[in-house]
DNA sequence: CGACCAATTTGGTCTGACCAATTAGAAGAT
DNA sequence: ATCTTCTAATTGGTCAGACCAAATTGGTCG
């Protein structure tokens, strides 16, 4: 990794903690270059990322941190790599996102889309149930699934927001795989069915299948998430012992 | 404006407006500086944010263009400027967007908010029934709304998202706004649907306001780009003529 | 106490240099 | 002639040190 992008990291992740409020003077870039044992030109470039994303805004006589709530959509990414295991309230909201930006594509899709299209879509619904597949194999349908009505959708918007959060957030998500199992049963039968209802184009069967979906996904995480935290406890516990 | 924007803006205009393709290397930074009669610092800032806007990807041996279809949401700024106008159909999609967005803060929001909260965004739908606005201050009273759910929804992803949005293109519409005329009166009667919806906590109904305004939101623009672009077409016939 | 001014600090830019990774092209082998 | 291999040129990454202009700071004066 190069050098501004470590110092633009570790920059990054103080702000994010909390170690400098808002409004706060950032040190000078001089300072900043002598703390990192680094060139000024290096640390510019780093600070040139902050600013990118929104978390830090630089001009003349100093650079000043800006609150969370003006910060680029890509601050998440560094909010992901806060802890271990992306924050669980933070993922539930980007799925809620997700969630909503699939039933606007849909919506849109079912206005313009030719029936070739709509096709399209159809075959990548067939593998969740025509196939039993492995836990791993049926999330990645699911993800070309979802990538296939954003790329039909005419919506850029959605897709690069779709295509922004499910990248950054999915691989972040391995640590949990091991505690992660979805209803595979139930997603080939809610699959069955949007597969029938692109066909009939009937809009709000496929906006209630998403929302199943969703509800889905979000509880297999939540599940995850508590089979994790549990395992984090008994293994703290043991170390105290052996400690 | 400093040096390394210029630089930073002019290439961005010209990858998004085709001059690379995708994949495509770009000009070393020591051409660049060249050509723009700069220092390779300079440019190196400014390929520093191509590279965090996602259109360009810059390693050792040469940087080179991203598809779009890869870039960050905040490429819509730079693709927004690229007309004097906004791309009427980009404008379409960022309306739909957060109106989807508003729907999903809606919807988190009746779950979890206090009946203060509520109270809260309640009283940001009275300036807009109780009040005759001129379009201008009624367009504000319907931002601070959207804000204001956006701030209370709890869900961060959608606020940097509408935010990011919001704030993005509508100074983009101003040399449109002329030609804008709202539907005061129908957006009137809406606001005081949802003022008691909210108050009902009444989901359904709230999701069915937002909806018309979105519609009327949307025809109205529809309406200002056509009345925009008769003018235009006119201008262009007198300078024939004139010419 | 507030307005104003000067000194300092800070970002913005520049010159010119060296290293390491990549790439492109020439040389060689098949 | 074609493919591989190796070298040389190109390119990004980093560095040092310097100057300017804008902003901040702190002191001074009204």
């Amino acid at each position: 990794m190069s050098k501004h992008n470590l110092i633009a990291d570790k920059l990054t992740e103080d702000i994010l903690r909390g170690q400098y409020r808002a409004g706060e003077r950032l040190p000078s870039e001089r300072d900043l270059a002598l703390k990192f044992d680094a060139n000024r030109g290096s640390v510019r470039e780093a600070m040139k990322k902050l600013e990118q994303l929104g978390i830090a805004k630089i001009k003349p006589g100093g650079a000043r941190v800006v609150p969370l709530e003006e910060a680029s959509l890509d601050v998440i990414e560094p909010m992901l790599d806060l802890d271990p295991i992306p924050n669980p309230a933070l993922v539930d909201n980007i799925m809620q996102v997700i969630e909503g930006l699939v039933q606007i594509a849909v919506e849109s899709l079912l206005l313009h889309a030719t029936d070739e299209q709509i096709e399209d879509i159809r075959s990548q619904t067939r593998p969740l149930y025509m196939e039993t597949l492995s836990q791993e194999k049926q999330a990645m349908a699911r993800f070309n699934l979802t990538h296939s009505i954003m790329s039909e959708s005419n919506n850029l918007i959605c897709q690069l927001i779709t295509r922004s959060l499910l990248l950054r957030f999915a691989p972040r998500l391995e640590p949990l795989s091991d505690y992660m199992s979805v209803d595979v049963d139930a997603i080939s039968v809610y699959a069955k069915q949007l597969d029938s209802a692109l066909a009939k184009r009937d809009s709000e069967a496929i906006r209630a299948i998403f929302m199943e979906f969703s509800k889905l996904n979000r509880d297999s995480l939540r599940r995850a998430y508590e089979a994790y935290d549990g395992v984090t406890k008994n293994k703290m516990m043991t170390n105290e012992v052996v400690s």
